[in-house]
DNA sequence: TGGGAGTGCTTTTTT
DNA sequence: AGCACTCCCA
């Protein structure tokens, strides 16, 4: 056990060792959190004051939960298998899957994931005549989580006015359609198993009195379902460890409550506040510019990394042309890191948008150097994959409509949009699934419709008794879907996927697979549909090979790297416009986001701007980020001087403006104007000349604007 | 049925 | 610019 607690710092030790009490650990970035966590967890077991069946560890990626369970082994002898330590989803899926008959939820429900969900939600509002441009699908699966998010059933919804009404008429719609097929949404886990908790007393004091320890990962992302979900769980004298850094909370867009912190400080008065704030990831100039930046944002808990690492190099500002310059600089830049012997792996480009990456890829290309790009089509998502799972999906449950459009004529059996509407009328008539409908059918597209059961039902007696990989090679094969892709030209990579599908099954069955039928009883198809959906896959080709990585800065949270490129500054890129518009809070993100991209850098740390960018099919001309402005000159080394001679705009402070031909009047990208409404702004791109000519102005309280200069009145000033 | 043309959107993303 | 999606025709 001295081991266990060996090498650990003082805050470190004492948020290890706590007495059982509920306790807010705020970690900054670098500074041990999953150590801390994992170590926590092995002292409690190790001490034997807790067994290992008495800790509930919550996640938010299944990636963090692998993490967390390998670390665990590593500590203590137990056998980790059986502890429910895993995702908000994963856990919930557990607890349903145990519990279905408590909850109304048929033995093998399955999960749909966004797009399935979209699907249903297109399907479902066509079905209904909602209009799809006053009503789009996406915004009313917007509507729909949202509302689960925060817990609210549709009964609960408030409608002030009648488009309001409209949805929460769909949301109704909806709730009906999934529990008639028997699939649930992502947000339902959640919320279905809270309900299940809250209503069903004895169960809730069976798992309050087992789960005594109750630790979150990234507690700064959880929504209030979640929160509500974790207070229910510790409502019978449980304690809740919770883990964060209010710093990094980068995922307010979807629903992440950063409230939660501080209402966790409300909620268990006396619960033990810990910094962690030793930095052992960065040298100190990149912390301070990290302090420096974060220090602008209002309503933090309050925080201040630091290091003994020493000051280390100066952060490297270059600022180029255009993003082709940008990239360049960039590219040469790695070439010579990579000459003086840094890994490609080590070397990380960030940006604010996936649609930055082209650019960079293209030089990285050209130059020959081996790149990595996260966040493509993950494995599960491809449309093969899809469709084999929907053949899945269907021998578990014909009900699920979703599964049945989804390969009802894939491939191609002659059964068209006609059929399938004649279908769906009778399906929505007799309140029944489509696959139940079908069978009413009559005429040549029922004959169609009629042979596409029958090969259902076929597959399904064929299947019956073989091993799960076995199973799934039989459906790819019998349903015709490798036939299919075997005469596509471009069908090679899709059979590949479709084999790496059937050992991920063998894979499955010898991991997971064990436990997972022991606690769910659906059986292994259930267990793999449900890994299907609530894990994506990080299946990338090519892993573990040296590339340079390029991502978002949402997608590096939790990584880090020697040498760190954070591109695209500019103002309207990063901070992005969207997020500006919203006003402070969206601002405020936005500094997380920076404060999240720049203590990735152990060593080095690159922050590069471009004057003009190609975007959305246009050149853009550009303003530095005001975050540049932020950071104390002091720890800057600026790597060029302006390329051409500055007009000398001074533009929110002393960090410069982007330069263009003037447009008209006098009036160019780079100028402060001043407009009797939206008050005063600066010139961000220009279009057209004389009457036609129309400016883009980034106004400093009212964000950004088209104004056409015939008529609005702009004055320099 | 399937492809070609026309249309519209475009921050971030996990489960 | 690029991509996804829809619509319409052969």
């Amino acid at each position: 056990m001295s081991d266990l607690l060996a090498n650990l710092n003082a805050p470190q030790l004492q948020s290890v060792t706590l007495p059982p009490v509920h306790a807010l650990i705020l970690a900054g970035a670098g500074s041990g959190k999953t150590r801390v966590l994992t170590t926590r967890i092995a002292w409690l077991i190790s001490t034997n004051q807790l067994g290992p069946q008495g800790v509930l560890a919550v996640t938010f990626t299944n990636k963090a939960a692998k993490e967390m369970t390998a670390r665990l082994s590593s500590l203590v002898p137990i056998n980790v298998r059986g502890m429910w330590i895993g995702t908000f989803h994963g856990l919930c899926n557990r607890l349903l899957r145990a519990h279905y008959r408590e909850v109304g939820l048929p033995q093998s429900f399955q999960i749909m994931d966004s797009a399935d969900q979209l699907a249903m939600v297109k399907r479902l509002a066509k079905n209904l005549g909602l209009d799809d441009e006053r009503f789009p699908p996406r915004e009313l699966c917007q509507f729909i989580n949202a509302h689960k998010e925060q817990g609210l059933r549709a009964a609960q919804a408030e409608a002030y006015d009648s488009h309001t009404q409209k949805r929460v008429d769909f949301y109704v719609e909806y709730e009906n359609q999934c529990n008639r097929e028997g699939v649930v949404d992502f947000a339902e886990l959640l919320l279905r198993c809270y309900e299940l908790l809250q209503r069903n007393e004895p169960l809730r004091t069976h798992y309050q009195q087992r789960f005594q320890q109750i630790l979150v990962d990234e507690f700064q992302d959880t929504n209030r379902l979640q929160y509500a979900w974790l207070q229910l769980l510790a409502g019978g004298g449980a304690k809740i460890f919770a883990v964060g850094d209010d710093d990094q909370s980068i995922y307010r867009f979807r629903g992440a409550e950063v409230g939660n912190m501080r209402d966790f400080e409300r909620d268990y008065a006396g619960a033990n506040i810990i910094r962690l704030e030793q930095n052992y990831r960065s040298h100190g100039n990149i912390l301070a510019a990290a302090n420096a930046i974060i220090k602008f944002n209002s309503d933090r808990l309050g925080k201040n990394l630091w290091t003994d690492a020493g000051e280390g190099e100066r952060i490297r500002v270059f600022e180029g042309v255009s993003d082709l310059d940008e990239a360049r600089f960039v590219i040469e830049e790695i070439r010579e890191l990579i000459r003086d012997g840094m890994t490609p792996t080590q070397i990380a480009i960030l940006y604010r948008s996936n649609a930055q990456s082209r650019v960079l890829e293209h030089e990285l290309f050209t130059k020959a150097i081996p790149y990595k790009v996260y966040g493509g089509l993950r494995f599960f998502e491809r449309q093969e994959i899809k469709h084999a799972l929907a053949y899945l999906r269907l021998l578990g449950n014909p009900d699920d409509d979703t599964a049945f459009l989804r390969v009802v004529n894939f491939p191609t059996r002659g059964i068209g949009a006609r059929s399938l509407e004649n279908l769906q009328a009778a399906a929505h008539q007799t309140h029944s699934s489509l696959y139940n409908a079908a069978a009413s059918l009559s005429g040549k597209a029922g004959q169609a419709v009629g042979a596409f059961i029958r090969l259902i039902e076929s597959l399904r007696l064929e299947t019956e008794k073989l091993p799960l990989p076995e199973i799934i090679e039989h459906v790819i094969e019998k349903s015709g879907l490798a036939e299919h892709y075997r005469t596509d030209k471009e069908g090679q990579e899709r059979l590949e996927n479709l084999d790496e599908l059937i050992n991920a099954a063998a894979t499955f069955v010898d991991d997971d697979g064990v436990v997972m039928s022991v606690e769910g009883e659906g059986g292994a198809l259930a267990s793999f549909l449900a890994h299907a959906s609530l894990e994506s896959g990080e299946h990338q080709a090519g892993e573990g090979q040296e590339a340079v990585q390029l991502m978002t800065v949402h997608a590096a949270k939790g990584l880090e790297f020697d040498a760190v490129f954070i591109t695209g500054l500019e103002q309207g890129l990063f901070p992005h416009e969207n997020a500006v518009n919203e006003g402070k809070d969206g601002l405020e993100e936005e500094r997380r986001l920076m404060y999240v991209a720049i203590t990735r850098a152990r060593q080095r740390l690159y922050l590069c701007s471009a004057q003009t960018r190609m975007l959305h099919g246009q050149t853009r001309y550009c303003v530095p980020s005001s975050f540049l402005g932020e950071i104390p000159e002091s720890l800057m080394l600026r790597l060029n001087k302006r390329q051409k001679a500055a007009p000398a705009v001074p533009v929110f402070g002393d960090f410069g403006g982007g330069y263009a031909e003037p447009v008209v009047d006098g009036l160019r990208v780079g100028l402060t104007v001043e407009h009797a409404k939206f008050g005063i702004g600066v010139i961000v791109a220009t279009e057209g000349r004389g009457a036609d000519a129309r400016v883009q102005v980034n106004f400093a309280s009212n964000g950004m604007k088209w104004l056409a200069l015939e008529y609005a009145k702009l004055t320099p000033v």
